[in-house]
DNA sequence: ATACGATTCAAACGAGCGTTTGAATCGACC
DNA sequence: GGTCGATTCAAACGCTCGTTTGAATCGTAT
């Protein structure tokens, strides 16, 4: 279907027009963070791309194809490179376990590298990610779960003899709220105006950095027992 | 435009047939849930609720307003119902300050009874919700502002003085933390396909418990320091 | 030069959308 | 029993959607 890079006649040839395919995604990425993916329509996104309306069923296929083609084109890359810093520090500890830190560390540097990468829209990515983490359309949801199994899997493994005294139920339901809070707080809708005092959202370094010991901590908690659960229905 | 409730003579008049108004309010509670905002359309809204197409902009007026009453319907006293209970602890304490356990515990009691209530979708609600705080519409993004404004400000001041280690904007991320890893997981979109060997999720309660000392932890951690922020850094 | 596959383009397709309309029908009241 | 406001109803409005089509145009190899 698509092969050389030909082409591109009718705008005019900018030092900053990329081919076709490449428009279409940074555009999408684009428009899907400000408007989600209904509310996005192909003409306006083609419109935003310099490129005709046909071009998007041309290469792609479909608007669905298009958008899993935006996730996959940073979402892939990033999760092997977790994989891969996983993997060196296991390497580097030999049979030794690894601190909850550090592993938790590795999860989240891949997510910084991106958003800190300004030129290409590391940022626009994160927060459509993060939105489609809470969208209900099936095809967004099973590609998704493809798409993490192996990365979530490595990283409960090394959990699992980091924080011993965890169930493998137990904290299968802690990587729940660390994801809850990570992709909450990557895709930053500042849902409830908190930013009051805080400054923009061009930090995502020290965003990061603050969640990572609220995250630790949370992850090191001791394990729920029947008291607690006393504590919470009858505590107030 | 509204009053009394007389009309509906189209359908059989079943014991379980309110009035148009709140049939139409319960089909959009379960279809948003399942399909989310934008691709939800009137028409299969009305048919599900088995009211005429028209309804909806007669006692709504539009799509948009619809929504928002889906959303106030709950969210509203379920807010009132947190305020009163954080009323009632610092009430009881005085002018000593109240745990973080307990503070806590009367944000999430008033979400956890609106799960638990099987007759009229408390369930379904916490979805909807849950997708709200993600979804980038700019009206949806004003209502939930305003309608969680209050209830976020009084939680500050009280665990502003439950966890005095904290500064107002080191608090103010955590609680930003909070509500994401709580969003993320009423809304319990199973976006990982983590409940491999959990029971169904009409455990709410359960979870809930679990999520709790997460929670706790999180926000009873030390603050940020600069020490920290090398080893995330350079750590690997 | 010519032929060819890849790509772009303007235009249209059918379907579905939120909303509006105006008549029909209801219960309530004089 | 006739009037009135509230509600329901079938039908249509204008519009936008994702997708398809077939001709025009490109770079390239013959």
């Amino acid at each position: 279907m698509a092969a050389s890079r030909t082409g591109r006649r009718g705008l005019p040839p900018d030092a900053t027009s990329p081919d076709t395919k490449t428009r279409i995604l940074d555009a999408a990425e684009l428009l899907f963070m400000e408007h989600g993916y209904e509310a996005t329509s192909l003409r306006q996104l083609t419109a935003a791309a310099g490129v005709n309306l046909a071009s998007v069923n041309y290469h792609f296929g479909s608007k669905d194809v298009l958008f899993q083609a935006v996730l996959t084109r940073r979402l892939d890359p990033m999760n092997q490179e977790r994989i891969a810093l996983l993997g060196k520090l296991e390497r580097d500890a030999g049979d030794k376990p690894i601190t909850c830190e550090r592993i938790l560390f590795a999860m989240l540097i891949p997510a910084l590298k991106l958003a800190r990468d300004e030129k290409r829209g590391g940022k626009h990515f994160l927060k459509v990610l993060g939105r489609a983490y809470a969208d209900p359309a099936p095809f967004i949801r099973h590609f998704l779960s493809a798409q993490y199994a192996e990365m979530i899997n490595r990283y409960k493994e090394a959990f699992l003899r980091a924080l011993p005294h965890l169930s493998r139920q137990e904290l299968t339901w802690r990587l729940h709220f660390v994801m809850g809070a990570l992709s909450y707080t990557l895709a930053g809708t500042d849902a409830l105006k908190m930013l009051s005092q805080v400054a923009s959202t061009d930090n995502e370094e020290l965003m990061l950095q603050r969640l990572a010991p609220f995250l630790v901590a949370g992850l090191k908690a001791p394990a729920l027992n029947d008291t607690r659960k006393l504590e919470l229905v009858s505590g107030l």
